[in-house]
DNA sequence: CATGAATGAGCATTCATTCAT
DNA sequence: GATGAATGAATGCTCATTCAT
């Protein structure tokens, strides 16, 4: 009863042996596949055709496991936000070696530039989704979560203002975003940043003092100014 | 990138006619539509029909004026980095002359806010070109080209340090590096910013809090150290 | 920008004449193979592939003139149901030939007879759509319209029932919905009829014996009973 | 239905238990739900995870019982045909003795409608079979038998012959045959039928005058002609 | 008996592109 | 310059069926 009376011929494979997957390998390849497809191209940059071919597993595994393409791509988002867990790691290191304020942010600058530099799927990942709108992360239940990276930074700068080192009044989040921000832009625009502002950054030196950089700016940018006031600027 | 390569682009050719069928064309049209596409949905994202469909045209007419799909992109980052060339020169040149570096300093992140603010397709087309490695952007001829900003900048960060109000060895790149990730990262994760740290940036109010948070940082964060070192921290 | 960077290789028609179509000729043999392959395997039983090979079409062709599979077959049922027509001439000229009404009634008979006889594909798009509960036919404005046949068995009634032949009172939709039965059953049913009764229509004397049945039994059940009671007849 | 969640009862495993259980084992729920569904869409519009979904079963289950697709289809047909079978014998042994031939065929009648709308399944699993050319039912063994309503009619007409009722030589076959149409329009052809002859049949009063009008036709229809003739028609 | 994973072919539909006019 | 028809290769997804356990 087949459609068009094609008779049907029997599975071809049955007689070779399995590939790689001896038990039930066919998800995980599946799901590492696509963090790395989807970071490079994007949703709409993948076939799902692509996938499985990479991956080595049939198609129909796909929608057996995660339901479409867009449940597969909510999956290797959820995975790859996992990943936030190695900045947690990388924070608890910070914490478990108390320094003073200022040493305290140098050191969450350079935990970040290191966590983007060590994830550039995850990074991918976040930029894709900013431009879809967050539309899929929103159904991504692990993703919805403050980062421990705010309540860290939030005692950082308590303890800085205590100590008359910070401007008082900081918004952490605020302050968080900026630090984001200042470090995100290397890689986020990497591109056209060569161009516009004839910046390279492929290079682990030019890196290197970009994070410098970074760095003094935003623990200058967080002190409290003690200038002798004789210039009557403000 | 074309299927086989071929550039072809025909434009103008019959001289005299082209002068009037310019103003209400389909070339028109077409590109004006794109523009809008393409940011919304990425080059992957938009079907040529998509833009036929939206512009009235015919689809020939992409593949006559354009040559290919991609063509089309490519015309679009054109047309969107002229705008933002005339407009960034029209920006500093009547705006931030003169005042005081501070001053001038503060006017720039205000205007770069606004200029993300109101020109979100370009912020959107620049994201997605980064993403795609800057793969189209970099046929483009008008769009390498350094960014009037930089010089800008530049005059402004000397005039600063020649007051002694900033530290002197800035590097004027990295600087403009910075002020762009403090400003765009409202605009380029916006929406994973507002679970993760939990910033919400749809409000003028608030978007008004990050411009000031955001000049005083970079402000700060530019200026000279006079502290008086009687804090035994470290 | 080919997905995969396969490399698009010309196409391979381009050489040969094309088959039959000079100048626009994929509409109609896309319809007329639709019409017969619908009809012969129902809406479900029938792949888009097994219509554009049958029609030598690119499938392509199937959206650009009908949306989609079932845009095709409601222009199938359009097309077919337009046979009704036939049936209409058929009317016109038992019209033409004014007879007394029990032969009038015996031409309508023959003249339905003949007609699902001629038209296979229509009595079967017919019961499919019936079994679909007429969910595509209710879309497609053509064939809702009442059958001319309705108007010409009231006025054969009439006439028979002002005769004093026929019972008075009888209601012509009822009547023809009867004959509609009475005819269609020989048709509809034909495979589950001859082991379920033993009866085979296969053949043209087998027919003819059921065209007469049938006649008989219309014009005798629509027949005044004139009965006098106890008195043998003939 | 369900992706991976299939609700999956684990049944009473412990091996003496299985004897009772095979009365409410999978096979049963199998099988009735494809009643339901193969009645509802036919053979093409089903799909096997649709029956195991909605039977609750696993879907290796189909080809442990049936073989195939078709194997479950044709059980289906032998469960209903089987069913038809008790039923018709119940029907005319009971009902239709002790009338007179001219009551006992409107019973039949009466008997036929009733079942008609009391099994629409039945009736519509017949009508796809027919549209299948009774492909599957040839081969089940079960519904190859004659109807013992063609028995019971034979009984009906040959009694009211004797009785001078009705006409001499009347095939019983193409009297069912009739019957069958009679009635099986109402049924098989309602969705059509309400456009093109203005007929609905949903309401109970419209199908009581049906049933009245179809038997008064057929019992007139095999009825002697008593008519003096005196009419100069023709 | 029963299960969930796995399979290859096929499904309707859409893609960017080109042709004839 | 402009149009609508045409094309081959994909696209995301589903099919009936089988495998190992």
């Amino acid at each position: 009863m087949n459609k068009r009376g094609v008779t049907k011929q029997l599975h071809p494979k049955s007689g070779e042996a399995r590939k790689i997957s001896a038990a039930g390998g066919t998800r995980e390849p599946l799901l590492s596949v696509a963090v790395a497809l989807f970071a490079e191209k994007g949703f709409d940059g993948v076939a799902v055709d692509e996938i499985v071919a990479a991956a080595g597993v049939n198609k129909r595994m796909v929608y057996h496991y995660f339901g479409s393409k867009e449940g597969l791509y909510r999956a290797t988002l959820e995975r790859v936000f996992e990943e936030l867990g190695h900045l947690e790691e990388g924070l608890f290191a910070l914490k478990s070696r108390p320094s003073n304020p200022e040493q305290a942010l140098r050191n969450i600058v350079r935990t970040y530039f290191r966590f983007l530099l060590d994830h550039p799927q995850f990074v991918r990942l976040l930029l894709w989704e900013n431009l879809q709108y967050g539309t899929h992360i929103s159904q991504v239940t692990v993703a919805v979560r403050k980062t421990p990276m705010l309540e860290h930074l939030e005692g950082v700068l308590q303890r800085g203002i205590r100590a008359g080192l910070f401007r008082p009044r900081l918004d952490t989040r605020l302050v968080l975003v900026s630090l984001i921000g200042l470090c995100l832009i290397y890689f986020s625009n990497r591109h056209t940043l060569s161009w516009t502002v004839g910046i390279d950054l492929s290079s682990p030196r030019a890196l290197q003092r970009a994070v410098r950089h970074t760095a003094d700016l935003l623990v200058a940018g967080l002190k409290k100014e003690r200038q002798i006031p004789m210039h009557p600027e403000k």
